[in-house]
DNA sequence: AATGAATGAGCATTCATTCAT
DNA sequence: AATGAATGAATGCTCATTCAT
């Protein structure tokens, strides 16, 4: 007799509509007719599953982060080995080809940029960077151990991997065309494991 | 007979007004009226020193790129061999104190965020990140050089070292309260050491 | 077979809802969401059971008038002559604690304001009123015959009194904190009494 | 070189196309549109004077208060006793034909029902109230030494009188049709007079 | 050069009403 | 009867840009 709620098929087709068109037109230039129109929704629907601008946004911060980890994930459930779970993620995060969504990657960088003056934006992205680095660490921290070198130095190496990656998603976001091609994971392996190289050795 | 044309001092003061605006609002909650306010200058004058809002936004980009070029050479001048200068280079862009100003990197974000979809922002960002890239370029195969070691990866040195750049200015901007501390111009060093370190010898 | 109507019920559930939701937020904040969520019934029922907003509100004119019926018909059961009658009215309509519901003075006085330029409105508010007066006038004029004058006067101090507790209720609901506590009930039976002295006496 | 400023002519206009538009439509119904249409500006205009609608409707509880106060003076100018100037503040405020204007006295029924829930209107509205009642209780104090009358019931007739006052603008705009014509200020008068005909003699 | 008013398009949000289930 | 999603027009407000002075 009633009619059976279809909330949550509604508010991720919301969601993706905002990943959509930041990915076009960036935050502010992501008006709620454009979302509207890329969920292929009537406008007054998006304010009767969402309270605000803003909650959409909170929820693609979330939705982004979940589907990264998801990729790592993915990538890493074949890894028997530290070494391997590292190279997973960092192919996650930074490889080409792969499931690289560059939409998805603009809108991160966008949504770093929201989170200078948003606070509640701020406090998402907050949330997620530090997901990120505890996974990292523990990740690095392993690798570490593994390579028989200590692990004193995770934590920093894990925050320095976070701000590479970080620009790294910037500059291919705003700045591809003058990068050299396909650096991003290279390096990042080489980096660490030339920094990994010249650690003190446990013991 | 003719009045002292005052153009180059009012757009100084205009961009300057964009720069603050920025810093506390964002790109577009930086009204014409909150640059005027900044700039103590009347609604009305900044489109009489520029034609729109973006022609400001670009004098902006010209103008950090430059403050930043300058504080390299205050810092590099006592320099005298390629390791100092490089040491320099990192500590004009990453040290904490010294003339850091949180504004001008909160500035430098947003404007990597707008980046990505206005065009012309687009390139007069993508100019600034080319001249930086070669201007480390230079650093780093001096630098290789002058450790007896091979410069060919200075290429992809410099464009990992600029990712970590950007990526340091967001996180310390959005995310300063969750990173280590400090962590951004260490590591920068010791990165690039040990993979120095490792680099094949020259001969 | 048929399920028991209970359209009467619901009928009252959302009239009653819209006297709260008026006496927290005006006419025109109390939204059909409201209503139905004071109601406790769900949106899309309100317009099953009236044909528009404006229609509840008619329904709320009456049934504040027959509320305001009731009261004065309970306090004057025990009065045993014109006078007590007169009193029990005065009580009834402004002496504060007895059933003194503000939230309900609050909506008349809504609902005075919007009798002004809604037509239905108007007519509504004016049948309470023209009600109210000749219930008035009756009382009045048997309490001057009781008191041996002219009742001629009754119509027009029947008028006086119904503004000045209009009056009173727009105070109470807007000014009460600078108005002087209790005043209304006592004025109304000395204004009325004093006049009432100065009135002829029959024959 | 410069304009000169004419904001206080525009907030004047704009205010009262307010008034117009509350007297033929209520507060809610006075959009910004029509508030311009009225005021022959453009919508965007009125926000350049006002930060929001809210603050015109501020303006206009003054602007009626002051305009209130002005006919008053006006016509108790000429008064050279007590009585006079009470006749002269009845007629003022009741009488009929000399400056009425009804659509003032709608829009001020209009902003008394507002002033139940805006905090600011309510502020306004009873900051006008209370300089009425401190006018008033003058008057009447003054009427009933005048009198040789004790003055101590002053304040509390005030307070009726406000009432009375306030219930005669509400029925004359709302259900003038059905109320005995004129009788508010004859009726005031005679409460007034009577009232203090009981009132004890001083000494 | 300078001022500050003026314009009008565009935005997020609200809401009465309708409708499929 | 009942539910809750859907619609689309309307509203207050913002703002880049223009313009008269």
């Amino acid at each position: 007799m009633a009619r059976k709620p279809n909330t949550e098929q509604r508010r991720e087709q919301i969601v993706n509509g905002l990943l959509e068109a930041i990915g076009e037109h960036g935050y502010d230039k992501a008006t709620i007719q454009t979302i509207a129109r890329k969920a292929g929704l009537a406008p007054g629907l998006i304010h009767y599953h969402f309270q605000n601008k803003e909650g959409i946004l909170l929820e693609l911060v979330k939705s982004l982060a979940a589907v990264a980890q998801r990729r790592y994930e993915s990538l890493a459930a074949p890894a028997t080995n530290a070494a391997a779970r590292l190279n997973a993620y960092i192919d996650a995060r930074l490889a080409l080809g792969n499931g690289a969504e560059p939409r998805a990657v603009a809108a991160w960088v966008v949504i770093g940029a929201e989170a200078i003056r948003q606070p509640q934006v701020r406090a998402a992205y907050q949330d997620a960077v530090a997901a990120e680095r505890v996974l990292l660490e523990t990740l690095l921290h392993d690798y570490l151990r593994e390579r028989g070198k200590s692990p004193a130095s995770a934590g920093r190496l894990a925050a320095a991997l976070i701000a590479f990656m970080e620009g790294a998603f910037q500059l291919s976001s705003a700045a591809g065309d003058i990068m050299p091609s396909g650096y991003a994971a290279d390096m990042a392996l080489q980096l660490v494991g030339r920094f990994a190289d010249a650690e003190p050795d446990i013991r």
